[in-house]
Formats: structure tokens, sequence, C-alpha cells
DNA sequence: TGACCGGATAATGTATACAATCTAGGTCTC
DNA sequence: GAGACCTAGATTGTATACATTATCCGGTCA
């Protein structure tokens, strides 16, 4: 039997227009040809139609009654919400991880995978970004894990696929945010916070730290609102986010 | 222009695909073949396999990897969750419009319907349950709209298409629920404590309430865990739920 | 007896043709 | 000159044909 990383058409299609709605390869709100589209992704226009609706599902393309998509477009307060719903929903999972109680293997993950951003963090001079980005998403999946329910991991996903609303969005733009390196060890030290009320079975406080870790993110986006406008165009998603 | 209620092929095969699902047409877990479903739905297969990548992002179909879909299945784990994610995500939704204040007509359109709800409840003899489960989803909705953010109003839309989760989701189940009645009036003083607490800008108490409220339908599931199965055959998804 | 291996069959995934609809541009009328 | 209407073009929604892949069943071999 063939894989399962047969990659189909339509797998393309979606990671190939989500790729070009997120580099800003439209303007918000712009309608989407689908025979022009086809023919750019190199694909008919049957999974092209597919990954539209997928795309429609995710909230990055809107529908348009007459016909066709167009491309969604986010205020700030968009953003703002959808950072707050991450954090309220990480926040569920963390305090049911610790009503629930977690496994060692779970914990020694998590626990692994905090060492392993210690160290990147503490070299401040060549700090690997890219390294630090895949650590934080991998701890925060473990944690929505955690939470020992499924419906649970896939809204903390879907949310994650908004735009800066997952946990590392914003670390292509440090040059956008003032002490760009000070949050990251701020962040990693709320990370340990979390795990350590998580082990010690503390609910309601591992919910109030992981809602507050998620204003961190808040917080940069603030500094992102008022910040060079070409910082914008570097950041995945970005380029949908009009001013309010 | 032909208005917007020109129904296409496409809403067709979702409105009677998830129709089918939730009213049991199939096993949980059997697959579903396309060209038979098409011949009974009288659509062909585009508009089909449209329908049926929706419900698979509405979790009531979940893809197979050597190809297909298959009816999903759900667990009372997976109900508890989804009601307690319910309560969660209404319980910020209540706190929010409290701390941000609401319109007079916000809230008099909410004291109004609260006021029809109470006429309803009142008259515990010939009680009209179509008009509650209409009232009460109004209720919840402008809660919902009370957040002031249209990505929450989705995300508890999405929460309520999933089976027992919705806030009506056991009206129709009555005969497994001891004291149903009685706990028509409970839910309608938490109604009423509920925007009371948002009039009186205090979220955090709103916000509690919130997450006790949606309790409430987790000790109905609760009771229908250990009823009479034939009731779970009146109840629309209750037959995707397997015992666990 | 059981497991493995083709080959026939049926299913899905994709492309494309067709039909229905929307959009744009121009012309006509007021 | 402005607005409405009408036609031509383009675009989307749907059906269907085709290609590819999985599934099932019978046979063979260990």
């Amino acid at each position: 039997m063939s894989e399962s990383d047969r990659i189909t058409q339509a797998e393309k299609a979606i990671i190939g227009l989500r790729g070009l709605v997120m580099s800003g390869a439209f303007e918000p709100g712009a309608r989407l040809p689908e025979v022009a589209l086809a023919e750019r992704l190199n694909i008919s226009r049957t999974p092209l139609r597919q990954a539209m609706d997928r795309l429609v599902s995710e909230s990055l393309l809107e529908r348009i009654a007459t016909g066709g998509c167009r491309v969604a477009s986010f205020d700030f307060d968009d953003l703002t919400d959808a950072i707050e719903l991450r954090g309220v929903i990480e926040g569920t999972a963390a305090r049911r991880a610790a009503d629930r109680g977690i496994e060692t293997d779970q914990s020694d993950a998590a626990r692994c995978v905090l060492a392993e951003i210690d160290t990147v963090v503490a070299d401040v001079a060549a700090i690997d970004l890219d390294r630090y980005a895949r650590l934080n998403a991998e701890f925060h999946s473990l944690l929505a894990e955690m939470s020992g329910s499924d419906l649970i991991c896939r809204e903390i996903d879907r949310i994650n696929r908004l735009p800066m609303a997952a946990p590392s969005a914003f670390l292509s733009a440090q040059e956008g945010v003032p002490n760009f390196f000070a949050s990251l060890s701020r962040a990693q030290e709320q990370h340990h916070s979390i795990l350590d009320a998580i082990e010690a079975r503390e609910g309601t406080r591992a919910e109030a730290l992981m809602r507050e870790h998620a204003r961190l993110a808040r917080r940069n986006l603030n500094f992102l609102k008022d910040a060079d406008p070409r910082v914008a165009t570097q950041v995945p998603g970005m380029s949908l986010v009009t001013a309010n």
C-alpha cells in the first residue's frame, strides 16, 4: 500500500492556496478567480474549489453571496479576540490537565522540551528563532494533549490557524517588538510556572497562568500595531490585517 | 437578481446529508458510498463531496486515510467535553459582555426573551417545548452577540452543531431526565442571574454563572447515559454516541 | 490450515465539458 | 448627462467521463 504520504491534488491545493493567502499574494477582500488560480497552482478547478471550501472553514476566505470567494480581512480587534480565545481554551486545557492529573511520561516530555527552550533562550547573542518557534509550538501542543480531550486539541489547532493567533506567530516580527528577547525569557518562565501548576494539581492557577501567557501575545500585537508597516510584510498573515 | 434564497445543490446536499447522519440513518463508523448517496439525495457526486467536506469540518464525518469518509462516533466523554467547552466559551462571551457593557437595546431584547420564557415555564401543565427551545436558543445567541466578537459567535455556533452540545439539545429527551420541568425553571433562573451580572458589569460572576449553566446540560447528559435506549433514538445525533 | 498473493471489481480522486449565472460595457431613452 | 436596459463575455456551479487506487475474493503455496 502506498503510504499516507501520498500527496493528493486537493492537499496540494490547500497548502498552496493557504500559502498564497497568508503570504499576502492578494489584497484583503480581493475576489479569487478560479481558472487563473487553478493554472497558477497547476491543478484543475475541482481540487482548487475543495481548497477554497477548506479555507472558508478556516476563516481565511469568505464566500460571496453571488458566487465565488474573497480573501478575508481582519482588524486588530479580531486578532485580539483570537488571542484571547486561544488563552481561554488553552487555559481550559491546562485546568483539566491539572484536575485530571497527567502521566509521568507526559510530564517528562514537557520538561524535556522546556529544558531545550532553556538552552535556546540562554544564548541571547545567537538565538535560534526557528528552533524556539518549533519547541514553543510543541510545548503548547503537549499542553493541549494533557487535557485528554481530542475536541479541545482540535479547537486549539483551529484557532492557531488564524492569522497571528498561534503561540509562535510573533517570532518573525521581532523587529517590531521592543525588548523582544526579554519577552521570550518571560514567556519561558511562564511555561515553567504552568507546568508546575499542572503537576501540583492546581487547576485554577494553571488556567489563570495560561490566560496570562496568552496576553503576552496580545502585548506583542499592540506593539506591532504602531510598528513600521514593513515589518508586517514579513509576518505570515499580517497582510490580511486592515487598520481599524 | 435572484435573491440569496436560491438553493444550490451543494446546500441541499449539506442539509440532506447532515439530516441523514444526525437522524441515525447510518451506523457510527459506517463508510459513506458516494454514488449510492448521490442517487439517494438526487444530486451528483460533486456537490455531495462538498457536503462531505463540510460535515468533516463539523466533525460529523471523519476522513479515511485510504479514501472516502466514515460517520463519526462519539462517546459520553466527548459530549461532556463539548458541553464544557461550550460553557467555557459562552462564559468568555458573558464576561466580555459584562466588561465592555452592553447597549440598552441588547439588554431590552434579552429581557424580552426572558419574559417570554417565563410565561412558557409558568404553565407547567401544557408546556410548549418547541417554543422553549426556540427562545432558549435565541437567548444564548443574544448572549454570544453581546460579546461583540464575531469570532466568539462563530465558535459557539460551531460547537452547538456537535451532537448534544447545543443549549436546547436535551429538550427532545425529557422522558429520560427526572424532574425535567424543574430543571427548565432552574435554567431560567440562571438566565436571569447571568443577564443581571452582565448588566451589573460583574464579569467574573457572569463567566462563572455561564459555566455553571452549562453544567445543567452535563447533568441531563448523565441521566441520559443510564436511560432507556429508546429515548436516544428520539434525540438528534444521539445515534452517533457509543458507550464508553 | 493459514497466510500470502494476484486479478477482477468497485470505489474514490481528478479533469473537463456544459449550463446557469453574474458582470461589464455600450447604447438607447428621457 | 444620467440612468436604465440589453447583449456579449467571463465566471461560477454542476454533471459526468476518465484514471487511479483500494477492496474483495479466489487460488496457490508453505
